[in-house]
DNA sequence: CTGAAAGCGCTAACAA
DNA sequence: TTGTTAGCGCTTTCAG
């Protein structure tokens, strides 16, 4: 048995074909009989023909491939939008690449080089938390490699082959308050995390206006800035605790620390939702979980991936004669009640 | 500003020297001058020039990227392990393309085609629940591309450039039951998946053998075969709770339905652990979350995930010099005990 | 130390 | 309907 791979060559001499025709029978290409084409389809399978993409990328410039560059795929946010990705580019004959920054700058401007040597043909982000500075984004704007964006993203750069799909954390976070304020609480506290990320600012800025369309304080204190983490979560209750007058509730921007403030709440019994009510962001698993479980705003994960992806792709395209497309998308975010912030049982009918 | 990007050619034009010097400087080759090596560097970095892996692979006959194929990425486990392989690939110059069968064997087999079409040097699989004929892991076996196999694996493909990279799912089960008889339980009860699933069926039998080797019933209507989900842990408990002599403890092959149990269990205000313990497998992240915390098995995902790539990247360097290395690695499972099962709370010391 | 030449496997004018 | 030819961008002998 011959081992090494067959090529079109290889198909070309034993049919007594040229390449040409082999390519264009195996792209089915209409000026081919049908009778050669049976014959190359049959030796090509007999020979277990594999056509090699790198060839014919770099022969036709384009390789059909993805770029995607996302903090990390673990939890649950990242794996679902790189599922929603990795399916949506698939659909399209696409191939994905996926490098982690680890929230690393460094690492996120050397894996776009890497994307780059790797001659994707597009390229989808989700920016580092560290990220400060943005001329590797600058640079590939000038690269002809159109740039996704996709939930974390950055303002300031524009250009025709640059676009972004986020999630309308203003929105979710103005919902949560008006949940919370229906609900008969006064006095609204939030954890946020580093203000310089686009999602935690806004999410913030949707806590305060809805605080203020509603005439409800807005103390500086209670708005706990905390490590996005168990502990963080953990840490801020305490503070808020301690205050001299503590909240009757408490909206979290990641789930996991509104997990650490009602470790924190049953230890001290305070009663959820009755004495203090809880609410996260992001709809993580376990917020279904927990014991109440925890109301938390849905970001439609996979649907960002896939729209990230289809957004691409249209980049990707240029085509002239379609209407430009939008080249910000912006999707409307979910509130799940659950017992957290459910003080009055009977609601489902309102 | 030029816009197309800059080639080998490129810079050899501009710098009156050859290709082969380019090429050579820019891989530091030790027979090109310092001096030229300084000049081709700066034009290169002036001009922004990004070397073309897709040439250098096709020349090379090496594309430098690995092929993932998982069920999916979703949940806690495969983002993981997936983490794991991009991390550890990444550190040995490797790209990771990433393919999911949807648990779907026709999938499966096509996702194949494509990695080996994108002549990935190497592929990682994870087999699809669904699969029942290997036919194209037999091909590939044959195909000269190193295949390692990770948690799901599948008997019987064996050869020199085939590895798999499992959990000891046996002794894992083992210990959770011999932990579960320490804690005093007597008639212990087993949530299965299916059982063509290595992973399921190891379990299994190791939650058998520590009944038998402690002198524990082993009634078959106390093995209840159920959906992988938190319904089918509900449906599961169900069926237990209405058994005439009812367990008094679970273990359940997956954490998702250990939850379900347990909200059974405490809608019916029977105390865990004091009247039923229970124990899920995966240490998913939400077993900390629930109330009580539920005992689990840690698979080290990420381990798993950087161990199958360097057992693939030893398979694909294939070096004679080096002794043969061991195509089967099995990694011990760490159990984890929390409140689900601990009936005796200062066990610390022991 | 540098250059010339060939070719990885494929595709796409252009010819026939 | 098929063949000829050239070349994508790179690396690598082999020759200077």
């Amino acid at each position: 048995m011959a081992n090494r791979r067959a090529s079109i060559t290889d198909l070309a001499k034993q049919l007594n074909l040229s390449p040409s025709t082999i390519s264009r029978a195996l792209a089915d290409h209409e000026d081919v009989s049908e009778a050669t084409k049976a014959r190359v389809r049959d030796l090509a399978a007999a020979l277990n023909y594999q056509p090699n993409q790198l060839a014919a990328g770099l022969r036709r410039g384009r390789s059909k491939m993805l770029g995607v560059l996302v903090p990390h795929i673990i939890g649950n946010f990242f794996p679902q939008v790189v599922h929603g990705i990795a399916t949506e580019a698939n659909l399209s004959g696409f191939n994905v690449m996926i490098f982690q920054s680890n929230e690393d700058e460094v690492q996120e401007r050397k894996n776009i080089e890497l994307l780059l040597n790797a001659q994707v043909e597009g390229i989808l982000v989700s920016v580092s938390k560290s990220t400060k500075s943005f001329g590797h984004f600058e640079t590939l704007r000038n690269n002809t490699v159109p740039l996704v964006f996709f939930d974390r993203s950055i303002e300031g750069i524009e250009g025709k082959s640059v676009g972004a799909v986020v999630l309308d954390d203003y929105q979710g976070a103005y919902e949560v308050v008006e949940h919370l304020v229906a609900q008969g609480c006064t006095r609204i506290a939030h954890f946020t995390g580093g203000l310089h990320l686009n999602i935690h600012r806004n999410r913030h800025r949707g806590y305060l206006d809805a605080l203020r369309a509603h005439g409800l304080p807005t103390d500086e204190e209670l708005t706990v800035l905390c490590e996005m983490s168990l502990e963080g979560g953990i840490q801020g209750m305490q503070k808020l605790l301690a205050l001299p007058q503590p909240p009757d509730a408490v909206f979290s921007s990641i789930d996991v620390a509104a997990v650490g403030a009602l470790q924190v709440l049953k230890h001290a019994h305070i009663r959820v939702p009755q004495d203090v009510a809880l609410v996260g962001f992001s709809n993580e698993q376990f917020t279904s979980f927990t014991d109440p479980s925890i109301t938390s705003v849905d970001q439609h994960c996979e649907l960002m991936g896939r729209t990230a992806v289809r957004l691409l792709l249209e980049l990707i395209a240029d085509d002239p004669e379609q209407p430009p497309v939008q080249h910000n998308i912006v999707l409307k975010p979910k509130l799940l009640v659950r017992e957290s912030s459910l003080r009055q049982p009977d609601n489902s009918a309102s």
